[in-house]
RNA sequence: CGCGGGGUGGAGCAGUCUGGUAGCUCGUCGGGCUCAUAACCCGAAGGUCGUAGGUUCAAAUCCUACCCCCGCCA
């Protein structure tokens, strides 16, 4: 019985370009995505654009293009970087698509008849950059805070949704569900968030048009959030003409997002649900920001690199891998050409590389090319066992960089059991066939278990080893069960898979 | 001010809950190997585990105070 899982990344403001940024969040959806698929998982995995509001408006008007023309230019931008990057999306949602408008209202409808949408009127400092108010006091030099720009005082006659009266169910849903923040410092900043004490906020707009119109005032848009967040029911199926695909779908496993937009996840989006009838997200999943050579990625200084820049430099895998094996889930981590240079040559090419190198070449020299089974009792199965074990648990955890970690202490294992046996050395016959025989189960299961994250490497390792069908093919855990490899098969030694780079 | 996270050999991290020879990757140095992409393997140097006290036979780990960095406070 299959499981399913449900994974999204944010959906992302199409005012601006896509930066490698946006890619280090979609490359770990994926790479997390792929594992579960792995494990015989019924996945669905959604990625996509935010499209309505004023900063997007705002940004069209500047180019002097209607805002929906920006939007399908800028959507394809951040739909290529995907793919660029091997990203394999189930769904690739819009939010000017005419189903996510049904949702969306649906959705809105379905707050407002249980009586938390409300008429109000509200005065106080906005920023149009955030589209958010603030205080005074939370004012610098009377701009705001975060962008520096000046706010402006508004005075809005508007809907409300009272999230205040969500305050002692959100305590009570995160003190039922501990995991459903991780990192757990950033569920202590929500929970102490929370405990502050819950605002209504404004969700609907009137001073401009780009947006999901209120089903009961035709004079007023949804707020941009109240409008963005719901693309996760939206790709789950809700509103769709099958009520079975959303029941099936909803509750999402995992919204994966960055640590600036937590508090609209664990905060107002569970408290919209809940407002709507429907089940909280099971985890909201903060990543922290990728630092480019340790200053935070921005358009103003020249540290941009663009993701089409950087598989064009290095290659898909080698980005994926870096990006995923270089920073830790949670805490801000650092990404440069130096850095996955570094990676790149010890850890692809010196470790993985080489090993499928300097196996291939002896299995042609002393095995004629024709690849030996493993031993079963060979002293890299229990190796192999609590590797998989390792993986299995740092994946779970959505941490790439520990499964990645745990995934090449079996290769430096299979290089060490070389150096032990010194095949190259010995006479063709059994003895050397077992070793390589070893040697070749260990890659093969490491090629499985490295493939969410190196796919197109994976597939072209598993076509070398001469074994059928690919790495995507296989089915865990039996596939990093020892004994995997047959035997029999001819190897291809083929030119160096990761070059060194200098 | 408050709340939360962190400070471990040159770099990046684990270990702290459940005290007991400080571990991993990269880098440096020495040796081995020469099947392999000058790759691989072994070994070594390098840390008073932020500071000062305390508890204990024993503290990176528990307690107290302080210093510094980061995050959150609509």
């Amino acid at each position: 019985m299959a499981r399913r899982f449900y994974l999204t990344t944010a959906i992302s403001y199409v005012n601006d370009a896509p930066h490698i940024g946006h890619s280090y969040e979609v490359v770990i959806g994926d790479a997390v995505t792929r594992w579960h698929r792995l494990l015989g998982d019924d996945v669905r995995f959604v990625t996509g654009t935010d499209e309505y509001g004023l900063k997007n408006k705002q940004a069209a008007d500047a180019q002097g293009l209607d805002p929906q023309t920006l939007a399908d230019t800028n959507s394809a931008r951040f739909r290529a970087a995907a793919d660029l990057l091997n990203v394999a999306y189930d769904d690739f949602i819009r939010t000017t698509e005419p189903r996510h408008t049904v949702a969306v209202q649906k959705f809105l409808q379905a707050v407002f008849d249980k009586g938390d949408i409300e008429r109000d009127t509200y005065e106080g400092l906005y920023c149009v950059s955030c589209e958010a108010y603030y205080n005074e006091d939370d004012l610098v030099d009377g701009n705001c805070p975060v962008h520096g720009r000046p706010v402006e005082r508004v005075k809005e006659d508007n809907w409300f949704f009272r999230l205040s009266r969500y305050q002692q169910r959100l305590l009570d849903w995160y003190d039922e569900h501990p995991e459903a923040i991780i990192p757990a410092s950033r569920r202590n900043e929500v929970l102490s968030f929370i405990r502050g004490g819950l605002r209504d906020i404004s969700i609907s707009r009137s001073a401009f048009r780009w947006g999901v119109p209120l089903p009961w005032d035709a004079d007023a848009v949804a707020w941009v959030w109240f409008d963005a967040l719901p693309n996760y029911i939206t790709a789950a199926g809700y509103g769709s003409d099958d009520p079975q695909e959303f029941e099936y779908w909803w509750p999402v496993d995992v919204h994966l997002i960055g640590k600036d937009i937590i508090r609209f996840h664990a905060v107002y989006w569970p408290a919209m649900l809940m407002a709507a009838g429907l089940e909280p997200p099971r985890q909201v999943a903060a990543h922290g920001f990728l630092l480019l050579s340790g200053e935070k990625i921005s358009k103003s200084k020249l540290n941009q690199i663009t993701p089409g820049e950087m598989v064009e430099e290095y290659g898909v895998d080698p980005v994926r891998y870096h990006l995923l094996r270089e920073v830790p889930f949670g805490p801000d981590g650092d990404f440069s050409g130096e850095g996955l240079v570094a990676r790149y040559n010890s850890d692809l090419a010196n470790n993985l590389g080489n090993l499928l190198s300097r196996v291939a070449t002896v299995v042609g020299s002393k095995c004629g090319g024709i690849g030996p089974a493993p031993r079963p009792d060979s002293h890299l199965a229990p190796a192999a066992a609590t590797t998989y074990k390792d993986v299995a648990a740092a994946w779970d955890r959505l941490n790439p960089a520990e499964a990645l970690d745990a995934t090449w202490r079996l290769i430096r294992e299979t290089n060490a059991h070389l150096e032990v046996a010194e095949p190259w050395k010995a006479e063709p016959g059994p003895e050397v066939d077992a070793v390589l025989g070893d040697a070749l189960e260990a890659l093969r299961i490491v090629t499985v278990l490295a493939s969410p994250a190196i796919p197109t490497a994976a597939a072209e390792i598993w076509r070398r080893l001469g074994l059928p069908g690919s790495p995507a093919d296989q089915r865990l855990p039996e596939a990093a069960a020892w004994g995997g490899y047959p035997g029999g098969l001819a190897v291809e030694k083929g030119p160096p898979l990761f070059p060194r780079r200098k």
